[in-house]
DNA sequence: TAACCGCCCTGTAGCCACTACAGGGTCAAG
DNA sequence: CTTGACCCTGTAGTGGCTACAGGGCGGTTA
């Protein structure tokens, strides 16, 4: 059995947040020695691990609840698991795409710059009036 | 002058997004009616402008605020513009690489699922075990 | 002039996923 | 039995808004 601590320390996860994600129903509540301190049993170490390592790959809370949920029913077919984590991809791509479209614009911006003072600097002019701008963004 | 529900519109930001910048002093306070009001000017149209293009560009409130302080020193010498927009270019350019890091474990976990039970899905066995992912994310 | 309705006001609480205290209690080693 | 590292609960803060509640204002119509 672990203390809150030592669960932290093989998981890399903050105490406060085990205790936070006890407290949104995330993790079971674990046993308690008689002085009220939390003691964790593996199967605790095993739910955090998946856990963490779904929040490291950008899964909501609300997704690794799901996630939790179907990974119970051992028997049922994969196919909602399959979706979520489609979905989660999918997300991430659309972010991806986004994010490499104002890489652009701010490259563009900053190469405009030739330096000399503020009231002709390119990158205040740009920021100021989106027009200038190649495409939408944002 | 506008109301604060016409330069909502002429901007593309929300009425109490404009009432939030107020507030955290990022934009100036307005002239009010009689009846207590706000009533913008064009240098307010401008300044929000330029504050909405900033954030659609990803920089951060904190980072505005020095934007918009520096665009105020007209005479001075750019090189701390161009500098946080260079560091914002980087943070951006970090983000892209760590979500294409994560988009390439999400493929591998979905193209191992082949199907059948939960019980044998490779995408809850992965988000089990970091150890069978390819290199390090999150 | 009164009524109406859409807009505006302030203030507070909520969102996500934590993080950081304050003020106290427990556990194990020496 | 004392020490000091750990643990407890509860609350408030982070960023960047968003969403009310409960009231007031402004301009048009009757």
């Amino acid at each position: 059995m672990l203390s809150i601590g030592e669960l932290a320390q093989t998981t890399g996860c903050k105490v406060e947040t085990i205790r936070y994600y006890e407290k949104i129903g995330l993790m079971p509540e674990p046993e308690r020695t008689g002085g009220n301190q939390r003691r964790y049993a593996p199967r605790h170490r095993e739910r955090l691990h998946f856990i963490r390592h779904s929040r490291d790959l950008g899964f909501s809370i609300e997704a690794i609840r799901e996630l939790l949920a179907l990974s119970d029913q051992q028997q049922r077919d994969c196919a909602a698991v399959d979706a979520l984590a489609r979905r989660h991809r999918e997300a991430v791509q659309a972010r991806i795409e986004s994010l490499l479209t104002l890489r652009e614009e701010l490259d563009r911006m900053i190469e405009g710059c030739a330096g000399g003072d503020v009231a002709h600097c390119r990158i205040i002019e740009v920021l100021s009036d989106h027009s200038q701008c190649q495409g939408e963004h944002g």
